[in-house]
DNA sequence: TATAATTTTCAGAAATTACTGAAACTTCAA
DNA sequence: TTGAAGTTTCAGTAATTTCTGAAAATTATA
């Protein structure tokens, strides 16, 4: 497949960004490529854009299907495998958000939740434990959120992401709200 | 400078994770030991407790300080350099957003605005720009997000993060609310 | 200004991570 | 079964990243 030289450099540019997204070069690109594809990719196809080596594919599809960031797909007398990039963005934004909290957040959680046990054993550990215990609460607030965000409907993402600068206003709301269901919960 | 096994394992671990928040083992360590520490730190003090080599700490705090995570200070009659992470844990929390915002989104998002600009020159093309576009508009939310959680009081950070249950309670209420508070502001 | 204390730089070594391509494996159809 | 079409694995190599330590630079003090 030939790609015009616009999207040659989104794709590349995705691969470049790969590494901060937690995903390496090659893997990048194959995720970009997929996403801006119209038809289903066979691994051949793939490789050949690319330029990459056909073994390198299959471990990139393996890692991009551990993301659950892409479905394999078949074509009716065909027994290649096709591969395309899982629904909306939303799946794609979810997908990301939740792989990433199981990455970077629950192992620390984990540990954090492990070393606090602890009744610290002199002034160090007392002071550090402080620490530890506020980082720990930060990180279990934020594994909350993305499991309520994990919930919504798009329609509510969307109004949710929309909302942004109504920040302030959320807050706001809440009070009210929160206040009135409470009241009427506890009648 | 000793640590207790618990906080050796709390920093080693740190370090490790270190690679999947943006920065490497050491310099990942090195903040585990930063944030942990009651006093601040010489550059020797953090060599020596890490076992790591003195020119490898100097980087290291420098890369801190670009992510803007630690602050030098100093002691009287002494001319050694003191370190000490920054501040709260919002603030913390506030710069790693920040910066991996910087890092992760705004160079992807520049680019697919001048991506965006192009007007689509086949059917391939054409569907591209559509799936483009919807992640040029998340990111942008993202975005808007961010910087409007940067506004945000320590206070009103705790109460938004607290929220987290509620948010679809919120959402489903958003739009008797919104219209109330428009209501008001045009009178 | 000289020198001692401290920090930074950076070339090369070490460690880690990514990639290739040929061989092994799987699956299906005849 | 056999073999053709396809996929995966993995040992070895290439590329990249990190780390060291000695030399250069900086800064304060006498």
């Amino acid at each position: 497949m030939n790609l015009t030289p616009n999207l040659t450099s989104f794709v590349m540019h995705f691969g470049e960004m790969g590494s901060r997204w937690g995903f390496n070069r090659t893997v990048g690109q194959m995720y970009a490529l997929l996403v801006i594809s119209a038809e289903p990719l066979t691994a051949n196809d793939i490789a050949e854009t690319l330029n990459i080596s056909r073994g390198n594919v299959s471990m990139g599809l393996k890692e991009l299907q551990s993301w659950q960031l892409v479905q394999v797909s078949h074509q009716p007398g065909d027994r290649k495998d096709y591969f395309r990039a899982i629904g909306s963005i939303w799946d794609m934004a979810k997908r990301v958000m939740e792989e990433r909290r199981k990455r970077e957040i629950d192992p620390t959680l984990s540990l954090l939740r492990d070393v606090l046990l602890d009744k610290p054993s002199n002034s160090q550990e007392q002071h550090a434990q402080q620490r530890l215990q506020e980082i720990h609460d930060l990180l279990e607030s934020v594994t909350k959120w993305t499991n309520e965000l994990q919930r919504l409907s798009p329609d509510n993402l969307n109004t949710l992401l929309k909302l942004s600068s109504g920040v302030g206003k959320v807050l706001d709301m809440k009070d009210k709200f929160i206040g009135k269901e409470e009241r009427k919960e506890s009648r």
